[in-house]
DNA sequence: TAGTTATATATAGATAATCTACCTATGGAG
DNA sequence: CTCCATAGGTAGATTATCTATATATAACTA
């Protein structure tokens, strides 16, 4: 079974997705949360994510809603919606073929003859 | 530890220096064997491959040299270079940190709070 | 023996994801 | 009042990969 080949620059939006599964969430939030979260192995960059949130909410993946927190500054949260829930699962299982077949591919002894 | 943020993308580069780290090998074979060996998880394209073995000659990452097979038929074989070893292995370092990361935040509760 | 498929390498141009670099605006700390 | 953190955003460049195309020969098939 061959997978999506966006796959590999695509980890970003399943990130992104799997946050977002958990709670709603805005973008700055994501970024520095995500930053933390993983030890700074994802520095996910402001002019990735918000061009890329307004892609997934233009593909119906999420929806968005301003609210003023308590020190009146305006934020824009976004929520998962369940075609962004089918996607998330759908990249899921796509990671895990992917990573699964790339370990064994590192791990194995290789192929000399074909 | 931050990673090389082009790790998603340059995959391909660390599976083909995988290869060539277990046995000299010609681009065509790597292509067939990619796939078979993968169960078609990987289709590696031609256009994608001899490029990326071109640039990667000239990082003096692999070194090649051409041989006549059985039939007359000849075939550029390519191996890979102490410095294309090295590479490797950083690459596979990241490969672990980054997948570690993925899936501890996929499998993880996420994060409510910032 | 003529046509098709497999082998083998290669380049050009298109596409897509991400980055860098910039911009605007407000709240709070010094 | 100035600087930093917070918060959201766009434009253009970079890079990896893909599709499409090209060449050439071996091997199979009708």
């Amino acid at each position: 079974m061959a997978i999506d080949k966006s796959l590999l620059t695509g980890s970003t939006t399943m990130l992104v997705l799997k946050l977002l599964d958990g709670t709603d969430m805005y973008g700055y939030q994501m970024i520095e949360g995500l930053s933390k979260q993983s030890n700074n192995v994802f520095r996910l960059k402001a002019g990735t994510l918000y061009p890329l949130l307004h892609t997934l909410e233009q593909k119906d993946m999420l929806i968005s809603y301003e609210e003023t927190a308590d020190n009146a500054r305006v934020r824009k949260y976004y929520r998962i919606t369940k075609k962004g829930r089918k996607h998330l699962h759908e990249k899921k299982e796509e990671w895990k073929t992917y990573t699964a077949a790339v370990n064994d591919l590192l791990g194995g002894a290789g192929f000399a003859t074909v």
